[in-house]
DNA sequence: CTCTGGCATATTGTATACAAAATGCAAGCC
DNA sequence: GGCTTGCATTTTGTATACAATATGCCAGAG
């Protein structure tokens, strides 16, 4: 993370707004396909219309809304196509970061890299899911880090929101969660070995099984926070 | 400059002068570093400035213009490294297209795949270069949608025309041409072959070529079109 | 002569008023 | 009875007025 030279990160409201809707949206108050009322939020969040289309626009361009010409907008209702596809570009652009790593990457990454591979190892050992994701994030975003491009880091984080609006939970059985351990050890000894091709494959693999656990979940109708189809 | 101040009547307001923005962005007629004047640019375009505003937060989020609170949109110059690191993603998204397009493909898409790489060498050996670009757009736009992975496309169109923002001519020298079209045929050689690893390889590489080439033009001060470095 | 402080001006940010379009309902027609 | 059609209401789209912030200039002190 940079950002310390940044002025001030004084917030403009179309961007607060932006962000409070995000949030709504991904902790699933707007759950996918509720219609959005602009006056009814606007009042709920406190600023006026004006600021509020703003937000539409760029919560829009980041994809977790539709906006129809004169029928407003909805918290958009991804396809199971939609997420496989989503799913195949984080691939993509998780092993393009993993080869990048691997050429820009020095013994001291390496060496945090693998104390948080031990966090991450002992959280899994002690059953501590919370902590698991937590470290688990922290290692990727680590690895985007490495790989020093801020378009890929932008492309990455807008789809990454898109995909947490499913708020899927997949459902981490004892088996996958061994696995997605074992896996990590892999991609940083990977790293460790300057081995870019390995990486990439291990992380679009990693990627994949995820994918996967998320349609499964998505076919289960009985999770109701996942509906995909199409909007009426 | 044509300032055909004709009242845009299209779909919403917002996004014709997205549009139109857009367009005058890549022709040129904003350059990068260009200030926006929101008051100047909504007479000139014949509309309010709420309307412009939004089409503000489009372009932003396209990665055209860049906003800083309380002090008005900039078109992008983009340094260097930002051409770089948009050419890296450019590179992992179309060697994804690959890979999904082999996996889709059928024997009557490689026939017509055939026939345009057919009409390519026609206008190279014809050294028509205005028709190779258009052959070799629809070359890569058919590869784009036999991926059939809507997210995938959004992503390359949105990178894509910010990289058109630059405007960049490089000059394409014969060797650098015929190599372009030698290794266009192996594309489609690999994609006949149903070979995903090897078609993503030359898509890569032949991206990465064009990297260099714009790069390298990047670096020659006398294009003044093309201005990379920070904003003062 | 340079630097600082404060004021005038220009520009962006936000709210609100008004216009246009869509939606829902009900009455009339087939 | 079902369908269409026109009106009333709701909702979105746009313009403009007002507020807040930044910018540039000028005067005065050092």
């Amino acid at each position: 993370m940079d950002g310390s030279a940044l002025p001030i990160a004084r917030s403009t409201l179309p961007e607060a707004a932006a962000e409070r809707l995000r949030a709504l949206i991904i902790e699933g108050e707007l759950p996918p396909g509720a219609k959005l009322n602009e006056r009814e939020l606007s009042e709920r969040l406190g600023v006026s219309r004006t600021p509020l289309r703003e937000a539409f626009r760029m919560l829009a361009a980041d994809g977790l809304l539709v906006q129809l010409p004169n029928r407003g907008a909805q918290v958009v209702a991804l396809s199971p196509a939609d997420v496989r596809g989503a799913f195949e570009v984080m691939g993509a652009l998780e092993g393009l970061a993993g080869e990048l790593a691997v050429a820009r990457v020095a013994e001291a990454d390496i060496a945090d890299l693998r104390a948080l591979q031990g966090e991450m190892e002992v959280a899994h050992a002690g059953r501590d899911l919370p902590g698991y994701y937590r470290i688990n994030r922290l290692i990727h975003d680590r690895l985007n880090a490495l790989a020093d491009n801020a378009v890929l880091g932008q492309t990455y984080r807008t789809l990454n929101a898109r995909l947490h609006a499913l708020r899927f939970r997949s459902n981490l059985n004892p088996a996958k969660w061994d696995q997605a351990v074992a896996e990590h050890r892999a991609m940083i000894e990977a790293l460790a070995a300057r081995d870019g091709a390995a990486l990439r494959d291990l992380l679009v693999g990693h990627l994949r099984a995820k994918q996967q656990a998320v349609l499964d979940a998505m076919e289960n109708k009985d999770d109701k926070n996942l509906q995909g189809g199409k909007v009426p």
